[in-house]
Parts: structure tokens; sequence; C-alpha cells
DNA sequence: TCGCAATTCCAAAGCGCTTTGGATGCAACT
DNA sequence: AGTTGCATCCAAAGCGCTTTGGAATTGCGA
């Protein structure tokens, strides 16, 4: 069923059907409510296609995956955010549509939605330190929202991002409250401008209670399980191991965990570990006690909050870049505890 | 830059140019040379939306997600399967577009996409026993290919799946082949129907050394980390407990695995635990010798494989459903031994 | 020199919608 | 009665592409 055979079986123009469904006032009430009635009868729906040419809009919103080349990876928290974003659209009668690309390829992907014409806006994955797309999508001219931030990029852009420097300070302190001391640190990738913000939050912790920076207790990697347990372990065999973990996700914070154990040490007692919570549907931090003491930000509201920006910008283009910062709530679980006493 | 404009730059008409770029024999080798190599100069793609009105076909498939509407989860294989889908999608030049609904919405959701003409097929996720988005698909003609299967469905549908049976029924052996008697189940909720063929599997293996199914250690529910955790703390304080477990995800094997190291047991030693693993970039089974025995499958691999089939399938409608069986591989990892004598 | 087929190109229609620029009818004013 | 102003509706153009049904040009044999 089309609007053609649509406007045929109510005897009525093509345009006074569109404008009824459209919500033009130029339509009596009576009309109106009949083509409707008739629409849904039908099942009507006009063709996203047509309409999109008909009025110059895409009617979609695109996201870009990035596939990190090295590990391909996908980011774990990617189908949450995207099933919060996925409501927004759908209620806005937005497409949501999809691309994967490894480093390599990422600029011909933005540059093919474009010329393709096939979206109105994207949202930007995993920002890194002075982001390349930002500059990017601002020359070519197509609207967007930052999921995260870019330090260093000079342009104005929207973003929505979670304060990780504050969490982690907040973090850190709360372990130093405690009496540790020595506090490693398992982030990821330090290029990405998330992981960067939240060492800042850890150095700044420390150095203002006085506590010097400690590159062998640092690492930084994919934020995989393994890469969780593998660095605990190395750093429990230090002659001054640390006391206390700061982990920048649920998944290597389990790994983190099982290099304790397997030590023979009680997490919260003899290690104390925090994470970062991204409070995925899949990977809940516990039931009503979290498993682990964390900083928790749930990415599925973030993905419905910041499609609403995007929506708005794409509606008006002239709109002031929004930038949000959420704050991330501490939750207070079994896995910290004092600092053990030195014997 | 679009094809009237192209084709002015040129001076040629909107036809040949349109034929140069898609490979039509009624043009000039030199010629067509010309338009590619100015087509490459100035960025121009064709239009998504133009090409699919004009051709009929909408150059896009949808993934629609279903969200548990009880747990509000997304299935966590879910990023890894698209990345692998998405590659042969954007190889074969076409979108991806994905929804997101829960089980009340769903026929909505696909019957939407079918009357807006925004998709020339769909991949049905997450299927359930009997699964009611067979017939439907089947009614409303919109072509469709499974990522597993529906037992009990009465129409031949497309599918790829992995053989969950055989791969339970022979974890299940090699826990049998190594003294165990009393293994429990930790399984995905059983109206959908991987995790119904896994406990198929499961109890063929264990009827066949004579061995009585004891629902007191089945458990089935999502497969969130908590509860592998409490379904196996559950089970260990039974009067009989088990001496292995069968986990049907990593993530309930590692809250199986916290249950049994904080009652003090060894895992491999004291309990033996196989999980199937789906091979996630993001959470990895170990590095070279895996954390779990487990029964390995790609997910991603299975997307790719998948959006071929699909891909075939909407460009010949006529041709036969097809069904790709996968096996999964048995790893032997650290996570099993022989069963612990009884003293 | 002409005719014919093959080659190479083009004008125009059509895909399903929106939207511009009227047309029509009717009540209310002069 | 003639005009005006609304309220309704419509025909047709246009969005950017593909594709049908020719038209022009060329090469070649008769």
């Amino acid at each position: 069923m089309n609007l053609k055979q649509l406007s045929q079986k109510l005897g009525l123009s093509q345009t006074t059907v569109s404008r009824a469904l459209n919500g033009y006032p130029e339509v009596n009430e009576a009309t109106r409510l009949r083509v409707e009635r008739a629409a849904a009868q039908y099942h009507y729906r006009p063709s996203t296609r047509a309409k999109g040419l008909a009025t110059g809009k895409a009617l979609a919103i695109g996201h870009v995956i990035p596939i990190s080349s090295k590990h391909e990876m996908v980011n774990p928290v990617f189908g949450d955010f995207i099933a919060g974003a996925g409501d927004t659209y759908a209620r806005h009668g937005y497409e949501m549509i999809l691309c994967t690309a490894d480093d390599a390829q990422e600029e011909q992907v933005y540059r093919g939605l474009k010329a393709r014409r096939a979206v109105d806006g994207v949202v930007v994955h995993g920002p890194r330190l002075d982001d390349s797309r930002i500059r990017l999508l601002h020359e070519i001219g197509l609207p967007f929202v930052v999921h995260g931030r870019s330090s260093g990029a000079t342009l104005p852009y929207a973003w929505l991002d979670v304060n990780n420097r504050h969490a982690f300070q907040r973090a850190t302190d709360f372990l130093l409250d405690l009496g540790h001391t020595r506090i490693g640190l398992i982030n990821g990738m330090e290029f990405m401008d998330f992981a960067h913000r939240r060492r800042d939050g850890y150095t700044i912790a420390l150095l203002g209670r006085g506590i010097p920076i400690d590159p062998a207790i640092m690492r930084s990697s994919e934020m995989t399980e393994v890469f969780g347990y593998q660095s605990t372990r190395d750093m429990l065999t230090l002659d001054n191991p640390p006391t206390a973990l700061l982990c920048a996700s649920l998944i290597s914070a389990l790994g983190a965990r099982r290099a304790v154990e397997e030590a023979g040490l009680v997490m919260g007692r003899d290690v104390s570990i925090i994470t970062h919570d991204d409070d995925l549907s899949y990977l809940k931090n516990g039931d009503d006690i979290p498993i682990f003491t964390a900083t928790r930000s749930s990415v599925r509201a973030a993905g419905a909050r910041l499609a609403e920006i995007l929506l708005a910008a794409v509606a008006d283009p002239d709109l002031a870049h929004q930038n949000v910062l959420l704050e991330a709530e501490l939750m207070v679980g079994r896995s910290t505890g004092p600092a053990p006493r030195k014997d």
C-alpha cells in the first residue's frame, strides 16, 4: 500500500492524504480522521526512502563502531549504549544505521555516509586524544555528538561524557582515606580520552597527598579479563606490591580478582579493588550489595540522552553545541577495606 | 555532487554515467574510465535513498534486537555478531539498520520495517521455541535468516546455528569420562532455543550413562555473573553437591568460579567447570591455555557467514532456505580435572 | 553509393513521497 | 450582485537515481 493507492481508496488527492497524515492544518478534521483510520486499517506507512528523497533528510542516524585493528575488539558497552539510543530514535521516527570501521577506513566511512546522504548525523564512539574525526566531521559538515570528549580538540563540538577524572580522583581518595598508599592502576588504552582522564584523576589524587607516581604499578591496555589478571599478577610479585587497585572496567576487575585469589589473598582485606562500572545489563556488579566498590554510570542512559542531543542538533543546525557531563556514583561494595597494616 | 551535476561536468547524459558506474556493457571502455575517474575525483557516491527508490530495493538489512522486557538485558554477543555481519554488508554495498524491541512491540517492529520498505531482509536474533516471528515473517514476506533455530517451527526457514546439543553432550561426556557423576547445569533461559538444546545434550549424555536427571542441580535464567554465582553457591550447599558444572556462558562461568573459590574450593580440582565460549573479543577465555575448558564457537564468524546467506537469499528469493550447522570446538583448559574421590 | 547491424549515447518516464501554486466552493461583507 | 476571505482540496513539479525505448554514429559488405 502506497500513498497513491491509499488516496485513490479514499477518493482524495495524494496531497490531502499526505497533509492529513503529517498534521498540516489545511485539512478538515473529519477528513483527517477518515484518512488516519484508513491508514491504520491498510497498515499504510510512508516509505522512509521516498520521504527522505522528497524532504532532503535521511531520517537516519549513523553509528560508526571503531574496531580496534590490533585486537579486533568491539567495545563491550556498545550493545547497551545502542539499546538506550535506539529507543529515542524510534520514538522520533528515525532509523539507526550502523557501520563498522577499523582505524584505517574510518575517514572513508564517514565521508561515504555523507556522500551517500545516508544519515542526518552521526555519533562518534570511542574518542581519542585530539581525535581527527572532529575536524573531519566539521569539514564535511555532518552533525555529530561525541560519546566522551577529546582533549586537545580545538574546534567546538557537542559531547556527552562521564566525569572520568573526578570519578577516579574520588575513587583514589576513597582508597587513600582507607590508608592505602600503594595503589595500582589498571587502565584502558591511554590514547583513548576516557582512559587519559581517569589516569589524570588518579594522579591528581595521589599527588594531592604527596604520594609519588610509580609507573611500575600502572598498566594500560584493552580492558579484557586476561589483561586485568596478568597486570595484577605481575604487580603482586613486585617487592612493594600494591594493596589496592583501580580498574577501568568490570571485566578487567574480574581478572584482577582472579589474580588476587590465585595468589592466596583475599579481596577487600589484602587487596582492595575499585572499578568503573558501566552498569551493563549482562554484567551487573552484584545484586543489592555490589561485588566491587565502583564508580558507576549507566551507559544505557547515556545512549538515550546522547540521542536526544543529536536529534535536537539535527533538527536545528544553528543550535549551540550541547555539552553534558554526567557524574559517576561511588558505590561502596565488598571489595574495599582498610589498608593491611605492615607487620 | 549528484548524478546530474557529474554528468554535466562530463558532457554526458545521466544514463551513460549511471551505466558506466554500474558496469553495464553498452558504454565505451574509454568513456567508462573517464567517468570513473571523475566520480572518484569529485567523491561522487550515488544516494542510497534515490537508488533504492529507483530500483525498488532498500539496500539495507535489518537487525531487530530483542530486549528482554524483564531484565532489560541486551545479549552480550550482540556486538561481536554485528561486527562480523557489518563487514559483509559493507562489502556488498548494503547498510545495516538496527531496531530494538521488547517482546510486546516485536511484531509491530517487523511489520513496520516491511511497511516502510526500510529493509530487504532481516536477521532474527535470539530465537525461542516455536518462535512466532518465523510465521510472521513468512506472512509479511520479508526474507530472513535466523541466528539459531526454533524447535517446533513447522514452516521451513533459513538458519545458521551452533550444534548446541552436540556441544553440551560432548562436554558432559568429557566430564563423565573424568569420573564426575554429579554434574550441575547453569543454563540460559530455557524458552530460548539454544538453551533448550544445550539441556537436551546434557540430558542425553547423562542418561546414556544411566545417571538420573536431578532438577536440584539444574538452573536456568539470564546468563549473568550474579546468576552463575548464586546458582553455584546454592548447589554447593546441597547434601550431595555437584563436582562439576556446565555453564552456558563465560560470564556466568566467572560467577560460578567466584562461588567455588569463595567456598574455599579449587576450580579444576574440587569442582570442574566447562562453559560455552562465544569467543567474544572483549572476553577471551584466557590466552594460550584457556582459563575454562570450553565449547567454543566464534559468534563473530557466525555473523559474517549469516550475512552472506541472507544477502544471497535477498538476491534470489527463490533460493532454497540455507541451513548451516557449526560445530563447537572443545578446548581443554585448566578448569577441569578428575572427579575428586569420595572419602 | 547505399543499406544494415553494431556500437554508443540520450531523453524521458517512473520509483513514492512532499510541497508549491493554484482552483473551487461557500459564507460573509460591501 | 460583486467582491473578499476562508476553508478545502488538487495537479504537477521535484527529490536523485535507474531503465526503457529510441536516436545518432560508425564500420562494413554489396
